[in-house]
DNA sequence: CAGACACTTGAACAACTGATGAACCAGCGC
DNA sequence: GCGCTGGTTCATCAGTTGTTCAAGTGTCTG
């Protein structure tokens, strides 16, 4: 290791001249951190759900059968990452989709996925 | 819990009478399993330059001053996930994104996040 | 075939993540 | 006010993930 100054081009292997990597770091981690809260199956199926409707906490707590502890958690990463938005009347805390460009996505990978699953 | 035979309605809280989850959990997982490749820094870089052009896994060590096996290993995760594809040319491995709709997204991914961070 | 180079795989260990119960706010009804 | 229900946050704990080194595979060259 260490080293490596001097790094002559194999054969017929030319050495990346130009870095194409363009984005700045902070934007690319920004879009890896939105990935990473899409990619836990449970926050998916409670996306999937309020692509549908806007439900409340308890609603989403029953469908899936959780506490609603860790429904909340779950609601609480995806907001963090502007993927959900929130509201409250009464008692109720009701969610929804931030916007329909999230609801597109959400669509458009489960559809591409349900294609390769077969 | 179990039983919960009997739940009554909330004043103005209509029970949710229908299940909005439609895909099958396969498809869910599958979904997720893609999104959780795609969510993280290290990797998103990867797909960002191999986006650009078709690179070995050297050149890829070397753009981000990282050892081989480390940039293999994500190789690996990005290729089980059917993100990347390999081919062979002498003693050099070259990966490239898988198809068009991979770009699409990653691109798109980047542009949105771009946006948000200004 | 031996030896170098380009990568891959396996295992071990550190870092992170998600679930869960307890404690803690916020409305509503009595 | 008090209790009750709906939600959130906190802290802990188990499971997962990413990185790293070491050893293995494959390919070209001498």
């Amino acid at each position: 290791m260490s080293g490596a100054s001097g790094k002559e081009v194999c054969d017929a292997h030319e050495s990346p001249s130009e870095d194409p990597a363009r984005f700045h770091p902070d934007v690319v981690e920004r879009a890896a951190s939105v990935f990473r809260a899409l990619g836990d199956t449970a926050r998916l199926v409670l996306l999937e759900r309020l692509a549908v409707r806007e439900l409340c906490v308890s609603d989403l707590a029953e469908l899936s059968g959780e506490g609603l502890s860790t429904v909340s958690q779950r609601l609480r990463t995806l907001r963090a990452e502007g993927l959900v938005r929130r509201r409250r009347s009464g008692k109720h805390v009701y969610y929804t989709l931030a916007d329909d460009h999230v609801a597109g996505l959400i669509r458009n990978a489960l559809e591409h996925a349900s294609e390769e699953v077969g």
